[in-house]
DNA sequence: CTTGAAAGTTAATCTTGATTAACTTAGACT
DNA sequence: AGTCTAAGTTAATCAAGATTAACTTTCAAG
């Protein structure tokens, strides 16, 4: 419909409270605020102005909720983000710990003409180097696995399909030991107590800790 | 030495100021204003704050003067802007006529680390899709051409190297004559009064007016 | 059922970048 | 020299997005 027009700060608010409730978190203003890396009180101030837009409900004190209109709007700075984040890595060979800071800026300004272009130069992609998933045009998010690393069983061979960081230097860490999407991992031993994995990642022996495994997503059936 | 941290909205107008000195116009209050589709008061009030920083010389009434320092911001801007304008011709193919709104936008957040791979990517380019010179990163701009198709003798072959206009549905109409950069050029016949050219483009017959011919420059010397 | 810490809100204030309206200056022309 | 117009400036005002400081609400734990 008339679609209202959101500044980048407002479009920053909406895509972060999506990704807070994706990842299972509510929106609460202090989180929102945290991710932001603005005081308590200019997410309220946010969180009244989005109201008022129709873009979130807002009740004082009360967990914040996208509208159909906001997460709309969210969806669609997801998708510019994840689409820049490939288009680079793509394009110019660039790590993917590098990519999500550029994305962040460029996601506001992304014009459908090149979304399109970037979209079918890239043949419609479902998901960004990190392994999260694109939304198409029309919003809809294409469904993942939920299997973490961390609560997989010994010996059951696996894909890593998603990566869920953006640390720069865990990001550089992990591409290193070849920790990324479409590497083949297995568990060889679990440490008691929440201790560190033995893992074979694509043949080669190495040790996490239940931290990081909890951040690797990874195929729900086996792998090949 | 100590970068200012200057808003888009200070880099645009620096950059505005510096376009139009190189298009031999005194950078005047009003044209700013007019460029920047902005009044003439914002013009003012953001003079006035450049010139606290340093970055040009504001004297009631006066011209607008870059300083160095105020030059170098214009000059990177300016380099982000056309290598982004390259940079999308060449990896999506998007015709010349969209890419400098997309660069416009673009330009302000280009970070050091994707300059760097888009220029190593497209071997450190010093022309852009329009033939506009991309200043180096230090900050020089290359020469150009001043030749004037308009002022070309008849009979004389050359080769198109620029084309100064952004507006696009003349670059649309100039690129499907195939007036673009790298085309040759001969002006076939001129028509009294500042009348229209008959013009060779690519061996193509073809007509143009005074106003267009203008903003088309050729090399200095013989095509091929 | 009180209470205290954590979360959230309000109020006052700031900065940037805009606007319009009214005034001033510069400079060309008689 | 006087005057008119275009260009430029000033002043008042606005909105967005921030901040800090002070206050209020919520809710879990005793």
């Amino acid at each position: 419909m008339d679609k209202p027009d959101v500044s980048r700060a407002q479009e920053d608010f909406l895509k972060t409270a999506y990704l807070l409730n994706s990842a299972g978190k509510p929106a609460t203003n202090s989180e929102i605020a945290k991710a932001m890396r603005v005081s308590p009180a200019a997410a309220t101030g946010m969180a009244k102005r989005l109201g008022e837009l129709g873009l979130l409900t807002y009740l004082k004190y009360q967990e914040i909720l996208l509208t159909d209109k906001g997460q709309v709007i969210a969806l669609e700075i997801l998708r510019h983000h994840r689409l820049l984040e490939l288009f680079f890595t793509e394009t110019l060979n660039l790590p993917w710990e590098v990519v999500h800071q550029i994305a962040d800026k460029f996601e506001h300004d992304l014009d459908e003409v090149l979304e399109d272009a970037i979209d079918s130069l890239l043949d419609s992609p479902s998901i960004d180097p990190h392994g999260d998933p694109i939304p198409s045009k029309s919003g809809a998010m294409p469904a993942t696995s939920t299997q973490r690393l961390a609560d997989l069983p010994a010996r059951t061979p696996r894909l890593v399909t998603r990566v869920m960081t953006q640390e720069e230097e865990l990001l550089a860490y992990l591409g290193s030991i070849g920790l990324r999407p479409q590497a083949r991992v297995m568990i060889t031993e679990r440490k008691p107590f929440n201790g560190p994995l033995r893992l074979q990642i694509n043949d080669e022996e190495n040790l996490i800790g239940q931290e990081i495994a909890n951040l690797i997503v990874v195929s729900e059936t086996d792998a090949e």
